[in-house]
DNA sequence: CGCCCGTTTGACAATGCTCAATGTTCGTGG
DNA sequence: CCACGAACATTGAGCATTGTCAAACGGGCG
């Protein structure tokens, strides 16, 4: 178990004593693909950290409509607002995959914190950059309009891997709630831009044509 | 100096001792109306906390167009993102009135909190308030339209205050960059609430008359 | 008085959503 | 191995919302 924290970059740096109290603190627990961890306005009396599998964070509106927050991984961890804002969650957790999570209880972490001033450190390094890529999502969605977020998205994953040939880890309905908007439109939108060459392809493999084209793109300086 | 400390809920409840070696690393800053704080992708070396003053902190497309993320006033700080994260400004910040700062260096703050965990779990709980806020904001922005946006952004006011009647403190131009929308929807939407008598408004006094009603609005069940 | 800024109004265009139909892929069970 | 069904993806037509452009209005200040 103590193995496990090796995976989460926020944990990695402490040392060992304080590892140790950790996960002295913290529970295993396992979901089925499409199962809820937990759902906008439950009490959050912890949070998690994703040992295998992946978990999708998303809002809805009163009539099914989804916004896709975050896609995470193994190695990253959730919720950790509820831990030191309010106590209930602002959105909803599902299971994509079978998940293996570690549960941090609320108040023990508080009070490790406390003893720890780097492990708070390291989650004040964590939240902001959270806080920037939603600063990044918000210019996104009121400033820029659809391929514009599409191209955007693009150079971030080959950024991310280095490459200009990929596959995409979402269907496209899912990438379409990521983006903010539905399943229709980007369908359109990715026509659009491999008819104008841009971009190659099929089903989720995807190859970057145009890097300097999707640049313009996702500037909004271009337009399809 | 030390007593102005006092004003920012953050710090207020350290330890006197805490709260004068804050005080030692701060420095103030004076600036007037419409004055750059610091843009976007500035170096930041460092965070500040207002004093005196409001401040605006947008980001603003190629073309002019901007988004109001936040309007901060005495006892808020901001850009402390800049302390934990990279090391750039991920928005611009201008003042919309004569304004006094306190500035608090990066480094030596940094060295602060690793003395001093409860200073870090206060900044916990606001990097987690602001990451919730803004998670509220792309819901806002992805899944609701201008009308809802609108009386969301009234009902609010109202929560905060406790008043059905109070007055705006933007301009309608700064209120629609805040919504994410622009002046001339902003004042159609404002002008068929009054209409269909949701709010009464002369210049930046506003009451709300029918809150059952609006609250329908906000949630996306009923529409303008 | 006249200018400037913020606000309002109108006509228009476009972006993206809704609804509905059709295609495709893939896993399951006969 | 094939057939079927379910979930996902694509396409089209129509429409609602909102942004663009242009003009007129109003109040405050020099």
């Amino acid at each position: 178990m103590s193995q496990d924290l090796q995976l989460f970059p926020v944990f990695a740096s402490l040392e060992p004593d304080h590892q140790k109290a950790l996960s002295a603190i913290a529970g295993s627990r396992h979901f089925k693909a499409n199962q809820l961890v937990f759902q906008e306005n439950d009490p959050g009396e912890g949070f998690y950290g994703i040992v295998q599998g992946k978990v999708k964070i998303f809002k809805s509106s009163p009539l099914g409509k989804e916004h896709i927050l975050h896609i995470f991984g193994p190695g990253e961890i959730f919720a950790e607002v509820a831990v030191f804002a309010g106590r209930n969650f602002p959105a909803t957790a599902l299971c994509l995959e079978d998940t293996k999570l570690l549960f941090f209880p609320r108040k023990q972490f508080r009070r490790l914190i406390a003893q720890n001033p780097d492990l708070g450190l390291n989650l004040l390094g964590l939240l902001s950059m959270r806080l920037r890529s939603m600063v990044a999502k918000v210019e996104e969605l009121s400033l820029k309009e659809v391929p514009a977020r599409m191209a955007t998205h693009l150079l971030l994953i080959r950024e991310n891997l280095g490459r200009d040939q990929f596959h995409l880890d979402l269907n496209k309905s899912q990438l379409a709630g990521f983006l903010g908007t539905i399943p229709e439109t980007l369908s359109r939108v990715i026509r659009k831009m491999k008819e104008e060459g841009f971009i190659e392809i099929n089903g989720k493999e995807v190859k970057l044509l145009d890097v300097p084209g999707l640049e313009e793109l996702a500037a909004g300086v271009l337009r399809l």
